[in-house]
DNA sequence: TGACCATATGCGCACATACTCATATAGTCG
DNA sequence: CGACTATATGAGTATGTGCGCATATGGTCA
């Protein structure tokens, strides 16, 4: 296989993160703030052992980084990318006019969320 | 389900279009150009089966457009996003240190590819 | 209409991966 | 150490999806 495949299958590695519902909930909750797992639980409404397993892919992909305190991990977004990409595929889908309104309203919600004060 | 959910859901499968070398491929060779699938199959290296597919998934997501021109069906790139979703990976991606050199080459070659004459 | 090209699609298989359940590991506190 | 909490992980299952093969559809030209 040739380099091009290679960097074809990184980056489609890397869109592949997120391309799961339960990640984007989980870089979600994780947007602004730092949370040690049991909150991620809580808010992503993912159970315990999904979420361990979801953070620790994003963590080898080094879109989060984790820190110990206790018994307790924490983790945090470090990619910095992850909100802009996020912020273009929230406008380029609420574009679509083949939408529901309140959908088109979630979209919009979450792209001003975006936008507001970065990391 | 509610709203959030579907949002969730949308940009997953928007990511997740773009989560396969396959389709990477494609779209790599429709870059600059539009193209007949005859010459999107000769350059992607894939099937022609296979190319179909893809297309029309990529055509369903709005992210190509195609027409057709006697026997052949041209397709090109539309969405105004994509090329810079790409480029944004690309950074990152080369960014990472534990990458052996050659990929590294085609990553930035590839970025640079990319900042080139914008559609 | 029939032969021929270009493109699309139905079907079946193979493989990847997300999920649940149960359990293991790691830390804290008595 | 033992009980308890927090997090990670192994096993098994189910579902999704990319692929190849064969074939269908749609267009052109004689």
């Amino acid at each position: 296989m040739d380099e091009l495949s290679k960097v074809f299958e990184s980056v489609a590695d890397y869109f592949g993160l997120l391309a799961e519902p339960a990640r984007l909930r989980i870089l979600h909750a994780l947007c602004e703030v730092e949370l040690p797992v049991g909150e991620i639980v809580e808010k992503s409404g993912l159970t315990q052992a999904n979420t361990s397993r979801h953070l620790n892919m994003l963590y080898r992909a080094g879109i989060v980084d984790r820190r110990r305190e206790g018994s307790q991990v924490f983790y945090r977004i470090v990619d910095p990318n992850f909100k802009d990409m996020c912020r273009t595929v929230c406008v380029t889908i609420a574009a679509r006019a083949d939408m529901d309104q309140p959908r088109r309203a979630s979209l919009e919600r979450l792209e001003k969320e975006l936008n507001g004060k970065a990391v």
